[in-house]
DNA sequence: AATGTTATAATGTATGTACATAATAATAAG
DNA sequence: CTTATTATTATGTACATACATTATAACATT
């Protein structure tokens, strides 16, 4: 019974299933703890591939901080990581549970709508090919504070007719096994135009701070495009960061 | 007469040879305006080094978002806006360095004030010890396009005769012993006022991102507090997560 | 002139191999 | 019993090689 292992004949490249499965791996308790993972030279083996293209994998969770390699003793989870980058994915639902705020969904929309360039340069579709919008205004019971705009990639296979008050990364993992692993956000700010300053309840103008989010399978192909609004007198973005 | 080249007999691992010269020859004018790089197998060829090699280097610099690679066209700087990563722990003027885009000090003002209560809090000092203040205005050398101000703990030993068109860190750490380590930070969107828009050169009202850094130093203890402006237009804030 | 087809030139994926280096463990020497 | 020495074992560096994929360019076809 081994418990992971690799598909050679998946389309999906083998360091990409490698890396899923590494961070698969990593979420076990024991490693969490600071057991070293397998050595390369026979982890490769048990998965049949190369150590080579084990290492490119290892390589990319070396770079973002989750493995810390170290040579005769071996790779393990790096600890302590105060990082932006393990800290900072979270859905927002989880992220407001954290902070305690309870959440109310003002509005919520779902509607097929054809991609501008942008959109469809993203998603690499063609320009005609339907995608599902997704909007929402959520905020505290009393007060609007976020208006979203999601786009998912047909890949993701959703109907329209899903639950979305549900956690989003959870329903798409349990019900779509879609795993969203990488995401490379801009932060910015805009001024609200009428229609967004109607619906957080602002005066048009009012400084927003405007979020683009950008999000992707282990694969590195694109799941989801979101926009997110938010009322900048009642959000505040976090980071921490060593070097 | 080869500009860049790679010393085989240098204790420095040929691809961190590579890589930094790489840095250097992103710097060229050519490629920063969007100028495909040599090709993998030609470059490899050129430095004499093998394409695995090479491609480690490259790899890394992509991963860092200074490079993009697309099939058949080739690899070049990433186009992107002024943009600050998260993660990598650097300088305004290193970073701004590393992107390639000259900066120039608009204005530089510096003075001895008492710190609000704020800051005396988070420095931990009693209200009426004066503490440094430098205001900087930055950006291209055509467009300003941030307004800092920094606070600086007594600790640190500035006069205030320093020489601040330097690296602040590295001044810092050369001249006063001070290691910046970790940074706390708090990003959110502020309209500007009409100081900050003259500095600026906006209309009043325009959405700013507004950045705030807490530094420390590797005991924990503060060193700085520096608001940042930044003119929403020209400046977009990238973090990479994973989960 | 628009469209379809084929070549080609770049990156992308993957393997096998070899030796270097560093930290630890085992052993020998004093 | 402490200190060198040596072996072991993990990662680190580096190469040569092969074929896949894909965006573009060149060409041919309608």
């Amino acid at each position: 019974m081994r418990k992971y292992s690799i598909d050679h004949k998946s389309p999906v490249p083998l360091h990409a299933q490698a890396e899923t499965l590494l961070r698969q791996l990593i979420q076990e308790e024991d490693y969490r703890n600071g057991k070293v993972l397998p050595n390369e030279v026979e982890l490769a083996k048990k998965l049949a591939i190369s150590r080579t293209t084990l290492r490119q994998s290892i390589n990319k969770l070396v770079f973002e901080g989750l493995l810390v390699r170290k040579k005769r003793s071996g790779t393990r989870v790096a600890q302590n990581v105060v990082s932006s980058k393990s800290n900072n994915w979270l859905s927002f639902s989880q992220e407001m549970k954290l902070r305690g705020i309870p959440i109310k969904n003002f509005e919520l929309h779902v509607t097929w709508v054809t991609p501008d360039e942008e959109l469809a340069a993203f998603f690499e579709i063609k320009p005609d090919r339907k995608v599902l919008k997704l909007e929402r205004v959520r905020g505290r019971p009393d007060e609007p504070f976020v208006y979203f705009v999601s786009y998912f990639h047909p890949r993701v296979g959703l109907t329209g007719e899903e639950d979305f008050k549900r956690p989003l990364y959870e329903m798409l993992e349990q019900e779509h096994s879609i795993i969203a692993t990488l995401s490379k956000e801009e932060i910015s700010a805009v001024a609200a135009d009428d229609n967004i300053a109607d619906k957080l309840r602002l005066p048009a103008g009012s400084p927003l701070l405007f979020r683009k989010r950008y999000v992707f399978d282990p694969g590195e192909r694109a799941i989801e495009y979101n926009l997110g609004y938010y009322k900048a007198s009642s959000f505040v973005y976090t980071v921490e960061s060593t070097r």
